[in-house]
This record gives structure tokens, C-alpha cells and sequence, in this order.
DNA sequence: GTCTATAAATTGATAGAC
DNA sequence: GTCTATCAATTTATAGAC
């Protein structure tokens, strides 16, 4: 569905209030009344957009799964993961934090705030995840996978509103060297 | 001017583009086209609130200047600040950060853009001046002071998508000790 | 299923009386 | 300086031909 692709782009560079159905029609290059065949409403439109970034998401962390058996070096790439679009997240910001932000204000109840808080419970949970593989106990997994995904987030917000690659990297090295850290500190040793 | 006022609250709940002048006018209670009268369009508004958050944040400062003659407190300080207006943390996400997030979307040219990113700048160089009167080297202070408050803000973001409470005090936590740390390993001692 | 035309509502901005 | 009325543009959503 190129309707979808075409919104992805443009929630990401534009945001949401911003981004009319005309503009996705056109950059999906469908006339605009064919927008209502597939999606009854804009928010249900943004509902296909938040999926789709969920299912990349997953899917991202199942290759990382398959590529490295070791939980710590998982964690490095989540918080590396950053690094592989840095342009993009410099010039418009994180999708999925920029996505949140633009979201939530619609009150917590809503479908898409809902859906926006679920894009980033994925994060967490994913980490808190391999926290545990890497034997970090139960409570210290949880409150060191929301501040790691809470670091992550807080690095590219502040690399896209300053417009420099400079301090993602900086500081995506010191989320690295902290959570690195941190697992030493907490985790029982195994061996 | 009760018209900065009203926008500067709704544009922490609603965001910029999801409120009307019409909305701040009622607001602030007067007509809609008295609105024009004072600002000659809704992004001149915008930039007055923006300059109304700077000036609160300066007070802020010197305000931590003058209760704590210790650095390294007034950076503890820093950390905590968000606990205190917490519930409107949670409910409608950092008023500097959520502003930072929809209006950078314009371009970094735009005079909007520019007026956020110089809010996040007066933060980072706030916590990077205090960092150096604790002894902390000239660049490791930089790349600290931006840490610091990425850090800070993606706890926020955190917690307003997550819509609770408990994450921001604990990511707090966080933060305080690893930059407490940090201090200690980078500065030199004086003493 | 695809497309054109248009309705219906919102909104940024202006004109002009008082 | 303050207020009412309104323009002009945009935008979500629908109707209906093909």
C-alpha cells in the first residue's frame, strides 16, 4: 500500500497536524477521494502508519536476535540503532518520539494515543528483555530499560532541535558506556 | 499581556498547530481580532510565548544561583526540576520539549525553529557552566551539559506517553547518580 | 475499484465601525 | 484601542459518475 509508505514519510518530515490527506494522495500519486476507500478517516490512516512502524520495529529486533547471541552486544545495537539514520533524525526528529509528542495531546484515551504508547512500550519491553537475558533482575530490568529507551530518545530529540549529528553520537557513547556499566553493577554473576 | 498567558497554556496541552487563535482569544477573553492587534500573526504569538518560557527558565537559574553555592547542587537541582510540576508533565509532556518537537518541523530557517532550539541551547548552557565551576574539563562539561538534559527530556517524553508518573522519578534517579559520577571521575580536584 | 467534484467546517488574517 | 463581521484559503469528508 503506497498510501501508507507516502504517510509514513510525511507524518515523519511534517508531522501530523501539518500533513493533509491531499498531500499524501499526492505523494502516494492517487487522487484524494481514493484515501476514503482505504481509510474511513485521518486517524485511521495514522493507526496504519503507527502498525507499520510497529511491525518494522519487530522486525528489526528479531534480525538483531538472529545476528547476536549475546544480550549485551543487543543492547549495543539497540542504542547504536540511532546511528544508521542519523540524517534523517537530525533534519525531523525521532518518528516514533515525534510521533508520541504529536499524538498524545489528543487525550489519553484516544485510539492513536493509545497506539502511540504502544510503539514505545515495544521499545521497553525489548529491552527490558534482553536486561534479563543479561541477568539483571526482574525490578532494576524495568526501571533500566525505560531509562535507556528515556536516554535514546532524549539524544535525538536534542540532536533534532539543535540540527547537529555531533551530540547524538556523544551521547548515544554514553548510553553505551552507562548501560554497560550498569549490567556489571546489577546483574548476578553467572560464571 | 493575559493573551501570552492563555497561549502559552494551550499551547502546552493542544500544541501549536491543533490550537486557534480563536481558542486563545477565548481564553484570554477577549475578541479574536483583538489578537491581531498585539501580534500581527499566530507565529509572532508563538515566538512571545517562546521568549515567556526563556525568561521563566533565566528566573529559574538565577533563582538556583542564589539558593545553592554548590554546583554540583544546583545541577542536582536541575535534574529534580522536573518533579516539580509533574502531573502536567505527565499529562501533556515537557512545555519546552513538545514546543521544540512541533516547531522545528518548519525548517531549520524558519525564526520559529530558531527560537526553540536557542530554549533547549539557554538549558544546555546553563547545565554546562555548572559543570565547569564543579571542575569539570571544558569539553567533557560540553558533551556533559547536552547528556544531562537529553536525559532529562527523554524522561519526560517517557513518562507523558507512558501517561505515568512513577518512570520520571526513577529516571531521575538515574540521571542524578550517573551525573554525580561523572563529575567525580572528570573533575579534577581542587581539593 | 478509481476518479472528479463538491459539500461542510475550520481557521488565519483583514476591514472598518465605534 | 476594542470589537464585529467577513474574506479567502485550507482541509476533512462525501456523493456519485465511470
Amino acid at each position: 500500500m503506497g498510501l501508507v509508505l507516502a504517510a509514513k514519510r510525511l507524518l515523519h518530515e511534517q508531522g501530523f497536524r501539518r500533513t493533509s490527506l491531499a498531500d499524501v494522495a499526492s505523494a502516494a500519486g492517487v487522487p484524494l477521494g481514493n484515501v476514503y476507500y482505504y481509510f474511513r478517516t485521518k486517524d485511521a490512516l495514522a493507526e496504519a502508519v503507527i502498525a507499520a512502524h510497529e511491525s518494522a520495529l519487530r522486525e528489526h529486533f528479531s534480525s538483531w536476535e538472529a545476528s547476536y547471541p549475546d544480550a549485551r552486544q543487543r543492547l549495543r545495537r539497540l542504542v547504536r540503532s540511532p546511528l544508521d539514520a542519523s540524517e534523517g533524525l537530525v533534519r525531523f526528529g525521532c518518528p516514533h518520539g515525534s510521533l508520541c509528542q504529536k499524538l498524545e495531546k489528543l487525550g489519553p484515551d484516544a485510539p492513536l494515543a493509545k497506539a502511540a504508547a504502544r510503539l514505545l512500550a515495544v521499545y521497553i519491553d525489548w529491552a527490558r528483555a534482553q536486561l534479563r537475558a543479561a541477568g539483571v533482575p526482574p525490578h532494576r530490568a524495568r526501571t533500566l530499560a525505560a531509562s535507556t529507551v528515556a536516554a535514546i530518545q532524549g539524544a535525538m530529540l536534542v540532536a533534532h532541535t539543535l540540527r547537529s549529528e555531533s551530540p547524538l553520537a556523544e551521547q548515544l557513547d554514553h548510553v553505551e558506556r552507562w548501560l554497560d556499566s550498569s549490567i556489571s553493577t546489577h546483574s548476578r554473576r553467572v560464571h
